[in-house]
DNA sequence: ACCTGGGTACTTTTT
DNA sequence: GTACCCAGGT
C-alpha cells in the first residue's frame, strides 16, 4: 500500500489519500492527473476501503479508459476487466443493454453514428417532405444533438418561433423513428441511461448503493446531460451516495463548442458541498520558457479558478518564433528546424506539428513531402467509418437487427442488384403507410422490385442462418462472400485498399472475439472475485442479467465498431514527423512542439471573436499546445497565406503580446504585422525556393483525373522534370497505377536510382498526392 | 451504373 | 483552392 504512495509528491499523495468524501482535484498539464485517478483506484481498494465493483471511473476517450485499465491492472493483483471503467458512452452502453426492457429498447439495439445519424435524418427529411433548404439535415443533427446533451426531449425544447418549433417537431419525429429502428445515437445512450436513473427507483437505489466511488477524468469536458447523469448515480451527499472524485483542469477546457460546460465545475463544488480542493502545479513534462509561456499567456483569461505551474527542470531554450512572409515561407523555415532538430538527434515521432484548423495541414505537408521527411497526418476516417467496412456493418447489423431501415437502405443495393430509386421509394411509402420497418413492407409490393427484394430479404435471412452455426469472424467472412461485397471490390480498379479493409474487418472480428473471451465468458465465480454482489446487474459486458444469458458476439461486435471508430489509420508504425490540430494533441506530449499559423482570424480563429467567451477559449487552446513540448516549442506565423481559394494578408495573433517577452527569441525582424513589408527575409537567416509551377500536361488516358494544380508549390523538386533518361521509366504527366490509390498522374520526380519519389496527384478517390515509392507505382499504357 | 459539371461551404470533434 | 454533394446526362 504505502508502495503505491510513495513515489507520488505531497499534493499526489494527498489527493490519493483523501477520505471518503467528494473532492475536486485540478490537475494542471503534466502534472501526473491520469497517475493519481489510478493510484486513487488502486488505493481505495487495497486498503479495504471498497471492493473493485464499488467503483465506477469515467472517460470521455476509449485511449484514456485503456490507459486507466492498463496502469490499474499493474497496480493491482485483481482482474480489472469487469469494473466499470469506461467511457460514458461505453458505461450507458453497458448499463442500456443491462436494462434493456426499462429502456424500451430490443436487446440487440444498434448504435447510429454521426454518419448512420445523419442518412436517418435525411431519410426523415424526405418523408416528412421537409425542405431542406429550410432546414438542412447538418443543422437538424445540430439540433437535436445539442437539445439531448442539454439533456431536453422534444416537449421540453423552447420553441417560440415556428422555425424552432419545427425542429422540435422534427426531432419528436426522428425520435419515433430510431424507435421504429431499433436504435440509438450516442447522445441517446447517455440521455435514456439518465432518465432510466431518474424515473426508476428501483434501478436508482440499485447504483446507488453499488458505487461507492464515482471517479470522472478530464471532468471540464462534462455537459450538462453527462452531470446530471452523474448527480443520478452519485445520489445526494447526506443520503448515503458515492462520493466523486472530480479530476479536471479549466484551463484546458476546449470542448464549449460541443456542448462541454467547464462551469459544471463550479456547480459541482457548490452543489456536491466539495471540501477537497486540491491543486496539482507541479509539472512534469516542460523546460522552464515553455512553461512560463503557459502560465504568462493563460493569465490573461478572467474566469479561471487559478493555477500557476512550476517546474524544476530548469529554464531550457527560450521559445524560437519566426514571422514569415507567406505559408510557403514559413513551412520552408519549419523544415529548417526540423532537420536541425534531426542533427540534434531527436526522432521523428517527437516532433509535432500543431495548427488551428486542418486546412493549414497542406502546404505543411507539400513541404515536408518535398524535402524527403516522413510525415503522418493525423485526423480524418477512422477504421470503422470507411465506406467499405460500413457497408460490411450494415449487413451484420441487418442480421441482428432486420428493423434497422438505416442498415437496410444502405446496402439494399449495394451491390447494385437492380433495385432502383423507384422501387425503394414505393417500399418507403409502404413502410410509411403500414407503420412497420421496410423489410416487413416488402410484401405489399408487387412486380419486379419486389421479386429484387424479396431476393435480398432471401439472402440476409440466409446469411441470419449462418449465425449461430459459425464463429464471428468467419460470419463476417462468409457474409463479405456472400453479400457480393468482396466480389465488387475485387471488380473495381481502385478496390484493392477497400478489399483490405474488409479483410482486416475479419481479423478485427477474431481479435475481438479472443480480447473479449467469448467462450470463457466472465463467470458468477469471477462476478464473485471483483465484489459484485450476486444479486447484481450487469457486472461484465456481454451478460444479460435478466437472464443470465450472454449477449451475442455479434451484438458485441457491432457494438464495439460503434464505440470505438478504431485508429485513424493503422499506418506503417514507421517514425514519423506527426502533424494535428491543436485539439487532436490534447493529452499528448512531444519532445519538439511548432504551433503554425499564429495569426488573427486563425488563432484566434475569426468565428470565434463573436462568440461570448470565444476569445477565452482561443487562449486555453493556445495554452494546450504550449503545454504539449517538452524541451523545444517553436511559433511561427505567415504575413501572407492562401486560404478558401484567396490571399489573405493576416496580423500576428494577440497571443504574442500575452507571452513574456523574455522566454521569445524572434528569429526573424519583429515587424509591426503586415504593412511592415515583405522584408522580413533580408533579417533572417532563413531562405526558400519559389514556387516552381508543374509542366501543364495531358493526361495518358481519359479517365486520369484532372491534372489541375495541386494546390501547393512542389518547392523542392528542383528542375527534376528535366532531367534525362530514368530507369524506372516514368515521366511527369504520365499516368500510373498503384493499388491503394487507384489511378493517378505523376508530377514530379525526385532523385535517382533507389532514392527516386514520385509526387502523383490521384483521381478522385485517391485525391492526395503522395510520397510513393517509384517501385509501388505501375506505369498505364 | 457511372461520369461530369455546377453549386456550395469551409474551425475545432469524441462517442 | 478544393472537396464534397447532388442532379442530370450517357
Amino acid at each position: 500500500m504505502s508502495a503505491l504512495i510513495q513515489q507520488l509528491n505531497p499534493e499526489q499523495r494527498a489527493a490519493v489519500t483523501l477520505p471518503a468524501e467528494n473532492a475536486l482535484i485540478l490537475a494542471g498539464a503534466g502534472s501526473g492527473k491520469t497517475r493519481v485517478l489510478t493510484t486513487r483506484i488502486a488505493w481505495l481498494i487495497s486498503t479495504g476501503q471498497v471492493t473493485p465493483a464499488g467503483i465506477l471511473a469515467v472517460t470521455f476517450t476509449n485511449k484514456a479508459a485503456k490507459e486507466m485499465m492498463a496502469r490499474l491492472s499493474a497496480q493491482l493483483p485483481i482482474p480489472v476487466r469487469g469494473m466499470w471503467i469506461g467511457t460514458f458512452h461505453g458505461l450507458c452502453n453497458r448499463f442500456l443493454r443491462a436494462h434493456w426492457r426499462e429502456a424500451g429498447l430490443p436487446q440487440t439495439f444498434q448504435i447510429l453514428d454521426i454518419q448512420d445519424q445523419l442518412a436517418s435524418i435525411k431519410r426523415l427529411l424526405k418523408a416528412l417532405n421537409v425542405d431542406d433548404e429550410r432546414h438542412p439535415p447538418k443543422q437538424v443533427q445540430w439540433f437535436i444533438n445539442g437539445a439531448k446533451d442539454q439533456g431536453l426531449r422534444p416537449g421540453d425544447v423552447e420553441a417560440r418561433d415556428p422555425q424552432s418549433r419545427q425542429l422540435a417537431e422534427i426531432y419528436l419525429a426522428y425520435e419515433a423513428q430510431c424507435t421504429r429502428d431499433g436504435v440509438a445515437d450516442f447522445a441517446e445512450l447517455l440521455l435514456r441511461s439518465y432518465e432510466i436513473l431518474r424515473d426508476n427507483a428501483a434501478i436508482r437505489s440499485h447504483y446507488r448503493q453499488r458505487f461507492r466511488h464515482i471517479l470522472v477524468d478530464e471532468f471540464q469536458d462534462t455537459n450538462r446531460l453527462q452531470y446530471q447523469w452523474l448527480k443520478q448515480l452519485a445520489g445526494p451527499e447526506d443520503a448515503q451516495g458515492a462520493c466523486v472524485f472530480a479530476v479536471g483542469d479549466d484551463d484546458q477546457s476546449i470542448y464549449a463548442f460541443r456542448g462541454a460546460h467547464a462551469g459544471n465545475m463550479d456547480d459541482y463544488q457548490r452543489e456536491f458541498r466539495v471540501r477537497h480542493l486540491i491543486k496539482l502545479e507541479r509539472n512534469y513534462r516542460s523546460h522552464g520558457h515553455i512553461l512560463d509561456s503557459a502560465n504568462t499567456l493563460i493569465a490573461n483569461n478572467a474566469r479561471r479558478l487559478g493555477k500557476n505551474l512550476r517546474t524544476e527542470a530548469g529554464a531550457g531554450e527560450p521559445v524560437r518564433v519566426f514571422e514569415a512572409p507567406s505559408d510557403y515561407a514559413e513551412a520552408q523555415w519549419l523544415i529548417e528546424e526540423i532537420r536541425q532538430l534531426l542533427r540534434e538527434g531527436l526522432v521523428h515521432s517527437e516532433i509535432a506539428v500543431l495548427y488551428r484548423a486542418n486546412a493549414l495541414s497542406r502546404v505543411i505537408e507539400g513541404a515536408l513531402f518535398n524535402a524527403g521527411l516522413p510525415y503522418r497526418v493525423y485526423g480524418g476516417l477512422r477504421f470503422f467509418e470507411r465506406a467499405e467496412v460500413k457497408h460490411a456493418l450494415a449487413y451484420l447489423r441487418l442480421l441482428d437487427n432486420p428493423q434497422d431501415d438505416t442498415a437496410f437502405l444502405r446496402v439494399v443495393n449495394f451491390p447494385a442488384r437492380g433495385i432502383g430509386a423507384r422501387t425503394l421509394e414505393q417500399l418507403q411509402d409502404a413502410a410509411r403507410l403500414r407503420a412497420t420497418p421496410l423489410s416487413e413492407a416488402v410484401d405489399a409490393l408487387g412486380g419486379r422490385g419486389a421479386a429484387s427484394l424479396q431476393a435480398f430479404l432471401d439472402l440476409v435471412a440466409q446469411m441470419r442462418f449462418q449465425t449461430a452455426a459459425i464463429s464471428l469472424p468467419e460470419l463476417v467472412r462468409h457474409v463479405l462472400e456472400a453479400s457480393g461485397l468482396n466480389a465488387h471490390y475485387r471488380e473495381e480498379r481502385e478496390g484493392q485498399e477497400r478489399l483490405e479493409n474488409l479483410e482486416e474487418l475479419v481479423n478485427a472480428a477474431a481479435a475481438f472475439v479472443t480480447q473479449e473471451g467469448f467462450g470463457l465468458q466472465a463467470t458468477a465465480q469471477q462476478r464473485q472475485a471483483l465484489g459484485a454482489a450476486p444479486d447484481s446487474f450487469a457486472a461484465t459486458d456481454g451478460i444479460d442479467p435478466a437472464t443470465g444469458e450472454t449477449l451475442s458476439p455479434l451484438t458485441a461486435f457491432l457494438t464495439h465498431a460503434a464505440l470505438e471508430a478504431g485508429d485513424n489509420q493503422a499506418q506503417n508504425g514507421q517514425d514519423a514527423i506527426q502533424m494535428m490540430t491543436v485539439h487532436a494533441a490534447k493529452g499528448l506530449e512531444f519532445d519538439a512542439v511548432f504551433i503554425t499559423g499564429l495569426e488573427e482570424g486563425l488563432f484566434p480563429h475569426e468565428n470565434a471573436l463573436s462568440e461570448t467567451d470565444g476569445v477565452e477559449e482561443e487562449r486555453r487552446l493556445m495554452y494546450v499546445a504550449i503545454t504539449r513540448a517538452r524541451k523545444r516549442l517553436y511559433l511561427s506565423l505567415a504575413q501572407t497565406r492562401m486560404l478558401h481559394g484567396q490571399t489573405r494578408y493576416n496580423l500576428r495573433s494577440r497571443f504574442f503580446d500575452e507571452l513574456p517577452a523574455e522566454s521569445l527569441k524572434w528569429l526573424s525582424a519583429k515587424l509591426p504585422g503586415f504593412g511592415g513589408g515583405f522584408g522580413a527575409d533580408q533579417h533572417s537567416s532563413w531562405s526558400y525556393t519559389p514556387k516552381v509551377s508543374v509542366p501543364s500536361f495531358t493526361p495518358a488516358t481519359s479517365n486520369a483525373g484532372s491534372p489541375s494544380s495541386t494546390g501547393f508549390s512542389p518547392a523542392g523538386v528542383r528542375g527534376a522534370s528535366s532531367s534525362g533518361a530514368r530507369p524506372h521509366g516514368l515521366r511527369i504527366g504520365q499516368a500510373v497505377f498503384h493499388n491503394k490509390f487507384g489511378e493517378g498522374v505523376v508530377l514530379s520526380l525526385e532523385g535517382n536510382g533507389e532514392d527516386t519519389r514520385a509526387q502523383v496527384k490521384f483521381n478522385r478517390h485517391g485525391a492526395k498526392w503522395l510520397a510513393l515509392n517509384i517501385a509501388k507505382l505501375t506505369p498505364v499504357n
